[in-house]
DNA sequence: AAGGGAGCCTGGCGGC
DNA sequence: TGCCGCCAGGCTCCCT
């Protein structure tokens, strides 16, 4: 499913059942996802404590207590078809009896936490049919250090992606708009949807090179704060919708995000640009292997 | 050294 | 109906 929204929807769904838990046990059903789980994954989160669980980009990450001062982070990515779905254990009957599930492919179920919150069990099962996601376990204090999160960039969220940081990231880059925006190292958690709504609500071309926002004294230009805006703006509301469902993605509780009735151009191929007067046809075109949405009369 | 393309996987869809 | 090619929300590696 997962661009920055989603991930954060998935983080709010699973919070609730998983701060504050003690995981009782954990099983995987396979070796590996897109890279093999750490040794010991499974004897490594027995009877441990989740002390918070927050998202960095599109990375989710469980703080857990530990022996030694700081503890061990679970981190998760669910790449391009990862999700998770709470089974709660029944009120009534044995402790660890689950609700039947009706008719639903477990076949992609790689990995379960058992968890007790308070004394309510439920189980955190992680599926993920292509399997381009990933779960990893290392030491909190070496969180800064790792490669995946030390050159991650900017969080789309709050105020800190303003239009001085836009051009002080894409000031001299001759790659397109689109291909900037997805670049994780400058802004962190844009995917192909986000990047396709935000440029045409700034009304810029993906192909635009994105250097060419940026004044040539590496200020920012009327387009960069229009950019930055928009950004947000697109991001935003998405995580108010609980993000998009494409195919039959679930949240964690089973339910539905409704952000993709907002695309206005995310496959609307052959659409009119829904900007008011603007007369455009939505067009599809490939920049570096990815499908880009956008209207070519409005954006520039 | 930045930017483009292939590759990793499975499943669903449209076309023939 | 069946098969085939194409496409999919991410990321990393390798090549230029």
């Amino acid at each position: 499913m997962p661009e920055l929204p989603e991930v954060e929807t998935v983080r709010r769904g699973l919070a609730p059942v998983m701060e504050g838990a003690i995981i009782e046990r954990a099983e995987i059903h396979r070796p590996d996802l897109r890279f093999p789980f750490p040794d010991q994954f499974a004897r490594r989160l027995q009877g441990k404590t989740v002390t918070a669980l927050s998202r960095r980009a599109k990375y989710l990450l469980a703080d857990l207590d530990g022996d030694r001062e700081g503890g061990d982070v679970l981190i998760m990515h669910l790449g391009m078809s990862g999700s998770f779905r709470i089974l709660e254990a029944s009120g009534e009957g044995a402790p660890g009896a689950f609700h039947h599930e009706r008719s639903r492919n477990t076949a992609h179920d790689h990995a379960v936490l058992h968890v007790n919150r308070n004394g309510k069990q439920a189980a955190i099962i992680y599926n993920d049919p292509r399997r381009f996601g990933f779960m990893d376990l290392i030491d909190r204090h070496r969180l800064g250090e790792d490669p995946r999160f030390a050159s991650l960039g900017l969080e789309p969220t709050g105020n800190s992606l303003d239009g001085a940081a836009i051009a002080r990231l894409f000031k001299g880059k001759t790659a397109p708009l689109k291909a900037a925006l997805l670049d994780q190292h400058l802004i962190a958690g844009l995917g192909n949807i986000y990047v396709c709504e935000a440029l045409w609500q700034a009304g810029l071309s993906p192909k635009r090179l994105a250097g060419t926002i940026v004044k040539s004294d590496g200020s920012a230009s009327e387009r960069c704060e229009r950019l930055a805006e928009a950004v947000r703006d697109v991001i935003a509301r998405a995580i108010e919708a609980g993000g998009s469902t494409l195919r039959d993605h679930r949240l964690t509780d089973g339910s539905l995000g409704y952000f993709q009735h907002s695309f206005r151009v995310y496959g609307r191929e052959g659409e009119a640009c829904p900007h008011a007067g603007c007369g455009g046809t939505i067009k599809r075109i490939v920049q570096s292997g990815r499908s880009t949405f956008y209207c070519p009369s409005c954006q520039r």
